[in-house]
DNA sequence: GCGACAG
DNA sequence: ATCTTGTCGC
């Protein structure tokens, strides 16, 4: 889909990308989804996949499990063209949409707004948050060394662009930021909701293991109901 | 030019 | 991201 996108064309696509950006306010949400990607190293094949939660109760119920094959580069700034087009084939599978969609990455916390939750989320029309594991862009403090302790992030022109997130006590925070059709705060407050005892939120972390196994061949492609008295991981 | 740099 | 050994905090 992006494979013949040049750096310089990717980085214009981007910033058309951001004009469709729309960070309304978010009414209630009932199911919360996960969206992550697997690959082997030197390997065009992307492992992607999408689990489907309950909220607040972080139950799994559903997930999707799909490949795509890409030649897109990683490169900081431009992870949207090597993970979107993924995500988007893995996320036609799935029946009843979530009504928010958690990636590993940034949405608006990057260069030009388009982190890989604001690109998925534009394409998808769909509310997206995102949550990284370290910065790519602007500067924060560090937040005090207690859970749920959290400091803004703010890029040089004095923007405030997402937070540092403690989600657990002794472990380097995360770094949440609104993807789109979510405003900041909510963003905050859902990614705050869907933690449970390890530092990655339950979303993210169930959608992880799932495409690792995936790409290990223990589970299967497809859409998959979860057994309601199972529980996996 | 130098440093930074999601996954 | 993936691979891999040791180490630290609770």
């Amino acid at each position: 889909m992006y494979d013949h996108y040049s750096f310089e064309d990717a980085t214009a696509y981007q910033i058309e990308l951001a004009k469709q950006l729309n960070f309304q306010s978010l009414n209630k949400i009932e199911t919360i989804a996960g969206a992550d990607i697997s690959f082997n190293k030197n390997s065009t094949t992307m492992y992607a996949g999408i689990a489907i939660l309950t909220y607040p109760e972080m139950v799994l119920k559903s997930f999707a499990l799909e490949t795509y094959e890409t030649s897109f580069p990683y490169k900081a700034g431009f992870l949207g063209f090597k993970e979107v087009p993924a995500l988007l084939k893995v996320w036609e599978l799935i029946p009843n949409k979530p009504d928010v969609v958690v990636l590993d990455g940034n949405g608006i916390l990057h260069p030009r707004r388009m982190g890989v939750a604001s690109h998925f989320g534009i394409l998808a029309n769909q509310t997206t948050i995102g949550c990284a594991k370290s910065l790519l862009h602007g500067q924060n403090h560090q937040p005090q060394n207690v859970k749920f302790s959290t400091a803004e992030i703010k890029n040089n022109a004095g923007e405030m662009l997402g937070f540092a997130l403690r989600t657990k006590r002794n472990c380097a925070p995360v770094y949440v930021s609104a993807g789109h059709l979510i405003t900041q705060e909510e963003s905050l407050n859902t990614i705050k909701k869907s933690v449970g005892n390890y530092r990655i939120p339950e979303p993210t972390r169930l959608a992880h293991n799932l495409v690792n196994d995936f790409r290990l061949g223990k589970l299967e492609a497809g859409f998959h109901e979860v057994a309601p008295s199972l529980t996996l991981f």
